[in-house]
DNA sequence: ATGGCGGGTTGGACCCGA
């Protein structure tokens, strides 16, 4: 069984990427983020030819987060119960005996903006309801776009990074609470590559230069992660001609 | 110091991302 999360930066655009990529990587289950669209815009059709079923919590411009599996979906669920949000960030559904839940936690934009407190609530409500999920599924797979980088490991320039955004003590404290529900960040599970980045400014030929931070993630809940036997960040579609600016991570469970 | 790229919304410049 494998789970996969990529931030696509537009559905439309992407299509034809991430069909290639399923075809290279015919995982079980991908999560998106950033898709960009409306649901009644959404290439169903193109994914099930592809062998994925999909659903999609949508929105015009901004946002927009889809599961696609190959196996049913079940019970799903559409933004965080315990937090009214118009930003379409998050759908959850049960597949394969597992709650998979994708999510696009906001940017932050700078401590100290409203998008900054927008982005710390979120966490905080996000927080709340991952517990009852915990309680609810022990089979609990949280993948996503985090914009959080956990650790200075995960910054290529930790020290040009203080204080912004994405590696603020905050939005760090936000990423262990999670972890204390016994949720663990799958990459780190195994010995890894230094500098492995998931995400990389379009600019500066920051790719090229591996300029980048390690902000995608998948958290496994105990039973999960006591299976997880390799988790991978592909970074091969961020070489293909107008990439997404993030990378696809995947994780492979025992099942 | 600033903005640098790319997508979306537009039909010209903006907003926004990370």
């Amino acid at each position: 069984m494998k789970l996969a999360t990529w931030n696509v930066n537009s559905l439309k655009v992407r299509l034809p990427q991430i069909l290639a990529w399923l075809r290279m990587h015919p995982v079980d289950i991908l999560c998106l983020q950033e898709t960009k669209i409306t649901d009644d815009k959404f290439p169903f059709a193109e994914l099930a030819s592809a062998g994925y079923e999909a659903i999609s919590a949508g929105q015009r411009t901004y946002n927009g987060v889809a599961i696609l599996s190959r196996h049913p979906l079940s019970d799903i669920v559409r933004n965080n119960p315990l937090y009214p949000d118009e930003q379409q960030r998050i759908i959850a559904a049960t597949i394969s005996g597992i709650r998979v839940i994708c999510a696009y936690v906001p940017n932050g934009q700078a401590p100290g903006t409203d998008k900054y407190a927008y982005k710390l609530e979120w966490l905080s409500a996000f927080h709340r309801w991952i517990e009852q999920e915990c309680h609810d599924h022990p089979e609990l797979a949280v993948l996503g776009d985090y914009n959080i980088a956990p650790d200075d490991r995960d910054v290529h320039d930790p020290a040009a990074w203080t204080g912004q955004a994405l590696v603020s003590p905050a939005e760090r404290s936000a990423f262990e609470r999670l972890a204390e529900l016994g949720l663990k960040d799958a990459w780190r599970l195994f010995d890894q590559p230094e500098n492995t980045y998931s995400w990389w400014d379009y600019r500066q030929a920051a790719f090229r230069r591996n300029q980048g931070l390690r902000i995608d993630h998948i958290l496994l809940s105990e039973s999960l992660s006591a299976r997880c036997t390799a988790c991978i960040i592909d970074r091969e579609p961020r070489k293909w001609e107008r990439p997404s600016d993030h990378a696809p991570v995947i994780a492979e469970l025992l099942l």
